[in-house]
DNA sequence: TAAGCAGGCTAACAGCCGTTAGGAAGCACG
DNA sequence: CGTGCTTCCTAACGGCTGTTAGCCTGCTTA
């Protein structure tokens, strides 16, 4: 029983700092050369480790996504419980993952574009099965009398946007704590949707 | 008393076909061949109307940035209206621009970024002073009883959010039209802040 | 008719791009 | 010792980058 160590981890540090410059230039205009100097190599170097310049930016899109599809379903996994919570769970679990990783929340959300066919065409589905999943909750609260809005579809691209702006302004030694945000973001996003709020 | 024609036509079309590309391939991902190609030119021939290509950026972020604060000194005209009515065109304004060249708003949104110095400073403070505006208009909200939030700051982040991730699914050929959308908005954040809403 | 200018062309510049080939250290393990 | 693996190097590839210089055409206006 230990914590296991990255099996390659001068592979993660690549993807890490890659992530940050990333996130910083954006990923068209970060080079490769770029990439290496911030990591003490020469450019030539990285491609013992990694295979293309976009398997990075691939590893960071689809591995995020695989996170906030992780947290949403821990967030619903009582379905009986009041769909508020579930909601309220959904959203906190939501930042948790934007709040552990900034930057690669910023390149999930901004660099995808970049991405070659298919793998654009794929990460664009799972982000539309990721709003729809929220979309149903919300729409499951409407019909329980535990939500309302005119319109649910609305509501749930409101509500992400309203989150996905965070990686933009949070700073992790910021005055509040990422729990503290979360919870914030809950109570202003729901008391605009609880019924009777 | 005519409706001036723009003093180099040309010119408007190159901002105009850029920004388009700039928004569909990033800023950085756009070659000034491919900008050439899309309105049918040689990629020197651009050079008899701009200066460079950070030029065309320039000129959109800046452009934008003077219809946001247009549209709120507009709203804001009648400072003795009642500020949920302030706040309700403010919001109404804001989403007009975003809805009106959407093209251009995700630009003036993601790729401000590609300028370099000084104007990306000079862009940032813009950004901050119109943040600043909507939370001053928020707080005169909630010190006169009308508007109530734990956290002033917040509520204006989480409203500009909201509004600003119209650009990403905005369709002008969409089922809603922009003056329904804005009162629709105006109306679930409203709502998420209004006294006894 | 002459002058001027807007708008376009071709060709080229220096430099950066992502990526590959081939080799050489250092280390672990049989 | 020898094998293999990880990690890094140098050198180079073809191609694309933003931008400039110089030239030509055709319209507008005096």
């Amino acid at each position: 029983m230990s914590t296991t160590a990255p099996l390659r981890p001068r592979k993660a540090q690549i993807d890490r700092t890659a992530t940050a410059l990333f996130r910083a230039r954006g990923f068209a205009a970060t080079s490769m050369r770029e990439l290496a100097t911030a990591l003490g190599l020469e450019a030539g170097s990285l491609y013992s480790h990694i295979k293309s310049k976009e398997e990075i930016l691939h590893r960071v899109c689809f591995g995020l996504a695989e996170s906030f599809f992780a947290g949403f379903a821990a967030a619903t996994l009582d379905a009986t419980a009041p769909v508020a919570t579930q909601l309220r769970q959904a959203i906190e679990a939501h930042v948790r993952v934007l709040t552990s990783d900034s930057a690669a929340s910023a390149v999930f959300l901004h660099e995808w574009r970049h991405l070659s066919e298919p793998a654009r065409g794929e990460f664009l589905a799972l982000r539309d099965r990721y709003e729809a999943a929220f979309r149903e909750l919300i729409a499951k609260g409407v019909a329980a009398g535990e939500l309302h809005t005119p319109d649910t579809a609305f509501a749930a691209l409101t509500l992400l946007a309203s989150l996905n702006w965070l990686p933009a302004w949070y700073r992790p030694e910021g005055k509040l704590a990422p729990d503290e945000i979360a919870h914030r973001l809950a109570e202003q996003l729901l008391s605009g949707l609880r019924h009777d709020g």
